[in-house]
DNA sequence: CACTTGACCTGTCCGC
DNA sequence: TGCGGACAGGTCAAGT
């Protein structure tokens, strides 16, 4: 779920925030969450200040002084909350509820912030790693699928990442063109757009909603395999792509169901999608119902009328 | 080699 | 009410 746009929003907020911050304190406990040695973490993380926040694709890059940086992927529920000084927190440390006990944060932490803000119930179950600053900020990973990690990597050996090895160009570079883009996807022929334009390798930071979305701006049917589509309907899609991708940027990124941004705070995007999670409804542009199908694995949201499948 | 499916996880929802 | 099963979907590994 968390797409470009939404890590892009986490990336714009923890850039006015981390930058010149300096790491106290570094609290994890689940390996896949956050692989690194404690060893590491001393002479890497803390101490460290902060320089300066990133992203490329889906990943979001903090880079620090100790020539080190904290490289995060959210996956699908992950979250990186911020939250700064002065803020009443209940803990300083992982809750202990999640191996057999079935005690919740609230019950951990004695019943009910007053507050209702995820700010104010953090730590929780699904928190992974706590960064603690000195001044007593602190920058939350929480994670409830533990599909996403957190690692520190030599800043220079980020690139070498397997995953940015293979990773295809940002979307919305101001150099990356409708040219560009017509030669990646052609790279797959013979797949369905969908499943390219999904595909890390193609073009980076697309995801399920921002697939669906652009698709159905484009009038194309996400099974249409990419041979049969002509030139127009390319370029087609990749304007409502960046539509898509911008506008969820300016909205903060879309709240489907787990997303937050660095604030703990839901994004808007999802009021302004035209077809992702709206089957049932009926499409804004041609009034027929909305509906809901698989593709490429995943489910997949269409108009029927204005997306047709192309017969083979 | 090109492409598709399953595993990794947990929480939620639906039907019986 | 409780329980099993389907489902959510980013990426890598394994399968066709």
């Amino acid at each position: 779920m968390p797409e470009l746009p939404e890590v892009e929003t986490i990336k714009l907020g923890l850039s006015k925030l981390l930058p010149g911050k300096k790491v106290q304190k570094v609290t994890y406990d689940w390996p896949k969450s956050f692989p690194n040695s404690k060893a590491d973490v001393d002479k890497f993380l803390i101490g460290a200040k902060v320089l300066r926040v990133k992203r490329r694709a889906k990943v979001l890059l903090i880079e620090l002084d100790s020539k080190y940086s904290l490289v995060t992927h959210l996956k699908m529920t992950g979250q990186l909350v911020y939250v700064p000084y002065g803020h009443k927190l209940t803990a300083d440390s992982l809750p202990a509820g999640r191996q057999g006990s079935r005690l919740t944060a609230e019950k951990k932490f004695g019943g009910g912030h007053p507050s209702d803000s995820l700010i104010g119930r953090l730590p929780d179950r699904s928190t992974r790693v706590i960064t603690g600053f000195i001044g007593g900020s602190k920058l939350f990973f929480n994670d409830q699928r533990k599909f996403g990690w957190m690692r520190l990597v030599p800043t220079t050996e980020v690139p070498n990442i397997d995953f940015f090895k293979k990773v295809g160009p940002e979307p919305l570079a101001a150099s990356f063109k409708a040219r560009d883009f017509t030669k990646r996807l052609q790279k797959r022929p013979n797949s369905s757009v969908k499943a390219v334009l999904l595909d890390q390798t193609i073009i980076a930071g697309v995801g399920n909603i921002y697939a669906d979305e652009a698709l159905w701006g484009a009038k194309i049917h996400p099974s249409t395999v990419v041979n049969r589509l002509n030139g127009r309907s390319i370029y087609l899609l990749f304007e409502e792509l960046q539509y898509v991708l911008k506008l969820s940027i300016e909205k903060g990124g879309s709240t489907d169901r787990n997303y937050v941004n660095h604030e703990g705070k839901k994004g808007s995007y999802m009021s302004f999608a035209r077809v992702f999670r709206r089957e049932g409804q009926t499409c804004p542009r041609c009034g027929a119902t909305i509906i809901k199908t698989r593709v490429a694995g995943r489910g997949t949201h269409t108009c029927p009328n204005c997306q047709k499948e192309s017969k083979k």
